[in-house]
DNA sequence: TTGAAAGCGCTAACAG
DNA sequence: CTGTTAGCGCTTTCAA
């Protein structure tokens, strides 16, 4: 890389000049600028990024500390956070925290040294199991500022992006009930996530305000066989005739199982879940889905963090955006 | 963030004691030791990144571009070389083309600047179309290291890391043929990539080999709708019996519209995909995939190019990988 | 119109 | 054993 040094020395100016050349001072004499300009872009010359970090006490830097990049929610999310950022001039630098705690410490941690001017985060499982928020009070007293997103903290004072979870599945099963459903059951493989809990809730009260329903929960953990628990709940609760999913995984198998099991989908059962348009396109029927929305959850925290970031902190008052889902209807409802 | 100044400030000493009494120097006084590393537990005081990274002229920051985030492969090999990275204290940097030359080249050129000490990435779609690849070999120039992976421009000189696609897809298909196969179709929504080609390259081997079956390729363009063209090809042509798709999407469908036409899967037709484990999870019955080892493509380039950079490119010799991959056999196929 | 110097935070050679 | 100084690359104030 070359730098201003070598420039003035090959033009025989000072790294002042040259300094103030590139950055098209008053200050300079035209004929010098035009010579200086020439020489950096022959040579494609660039600031370092180090020195002037160093010298502006910032990065233009977020760092993103995501739970599983392999989930696909938390990917987009992810995506939505890169393309904004990328947008206003930032990088991002991602950690995976792995759904670990030890992880999601380290992380804030390491990048917490002057490598990131601020963070976006979803709080990993362990934390949020254990109500383990330490670590992000300390890196807020730091001065960098968090955004969170989807599975937040709520005791922690920070810019949020939320899903109106609870809402999303009130209103699903209410869809059902209003289809004429009457045995429904909530399916869900992330019972121990902040959100996951709020989606269960949302299920129970639509159920018990018709008083007449009775809730029908079916648990399943990581390291469940989901089709075979699936099938066998099927088995034992004959005639269901609905399925609220709270995550993919969970709705596109008791789709599909249903169908196995011969019945037709959506005349006998309705199936609806937190999904992605990808996922809807890969069953038959197509899936009735619960969008989050996730790149444009990514774009808000972005937009939050950057926001916070530049007004150094004046506001004090911290928002919460909720991102409304939107109920897709495809083929496995009526 | 506190500074070795401030701490040498309150300790009465100067920062050069400081800085070597924290970096365990063999000149200084034990009870001065003790002292300052006290004072700065108790402030909690962390070496700035950014100044380090100016001293030595790097940055532990590894540059990752990937065309795409959503592709569940790509996401698994990010997540490889995060943890690796991460497991040599090593950050990433990450980028998403998009599949963009643009973008590629803007990401290449906005972390060229001191931001990072190397880049892993995969060609994007559009810079293998246009066999663009002079920002490659000017950011290598430029010195900075660069490790491929899956989708490489064969004629940069770098590390790379790849997949065996033409003998997967050729192993897959002679296996199928194996099983008594006749007609077997090859779907590919993915056939403006290399490896898109490569994968129907093996396919075309095995079924020529034969010497008396016939080649049956259904593209689909990102626009199409997958399940719709899928299902007038097999209207189109009657008993089928097997499909290698390039794709996971393509194989998904082709498996869920086999089913859904009452064929029975595998008794009447086979399918088998590149596709991930959850992929196979969820659909009934079991998609046979062959797995790629997302993760340890990550892990190898990640080994690779950090190997390089310390290495400070006095071995020439580039190394190019293949990780094989397995044909893992579930109930989709005989 | 140009240049010298200080300073961002750190390390390390050199001096005391 | 401790301190002074220079320097990484850059910007900016102040002096010429």
């Amino acid at each position: 890389m070359v730098t201003l040094k070598q420039l003035a020395k090959e033009l025989n100016v000072s790294i002042s000049t040259v300094s103030k050349a590139l950055n098209n001072s008053e200050e300079i004499g035209e004929e010098t600028v035009r010579r200086v300009k020439e020489l950096a872009n022959l040579y494609n010359y660039r600031p370092n990024k180090v020195a002037l970090s160093l010298k502006n006490n910032k990065t233009k830097t977020i760092g993103v500390i995501i739970p599983n990049i392999l989930n696909r929610f938390l990917a987009k999310v992810l995506f939505g956070i890169e393309r904004e950022a990328s947008k206003h001039g930032y990088n991002i630098i991602t950690c995976i925290s792995n759904e670990s705690l030890a992880k999601e410490k380290e992380s804030l941690q390491f990048l917490a040294n002057g490598s990131v001017d601020g963070f976006i985060l979803s709080v990993s499982q362990e934390s949020q199991m254990n109500n383990e928020v330490d670590h992000f009070k300390n890196t807020i007293k730091q001065g960098l500022p968090i955004v969170m997103f989807d599975r937040v903290a709520h005791d922690v004072m920070c810019d949020k992006v939320i899903v109106d979870d609870f809402d999303a599945t009130y209103n699903a099963t209410k869809s059902l009930i209003e289809e004429g459903r009457k045995k429904i059951v909530f399916i869900s493989n992330i019972n121990d996530i902040s959100v996951g809990k709020l989606r269960e809730r949302g299920y129970n009260k639509a159920i018990l305000e018709t008083g007449k329903l009775e809730a029908l929960v079916l648990k399943i953990k990581k390291k469940d066989d989901t089709a075979k628990k699936i099938k066998s709940f099927y088995k034992k609760n004959k005639n269901i005739e609905g399925v609220i999913a709270a995550d993919s995984s969970s709705g596109i198998i008791a789709l599909n199982t249903a169908v196995n099991l011969g019945l037709k989908v959506p005349k006998d059962i309705s199936v609806i879940a937190f999904a992605s348009k990808s996922d809807s396109n890969h069953t038959i029927p197509r899936l009735t889905t619960i969008r989050q929305h996730a790149k444009v959850i990514g774009t808000h925290a972005a937009e939050l963090l950057i926001n916070r970031m530049q007004n150094t902190g004046v506001e004090k008052d911290m928002k919460t955006k909720i991102i409304k889902t939107s109920l897709i209807k495809n083929n496995s409802t009526l």
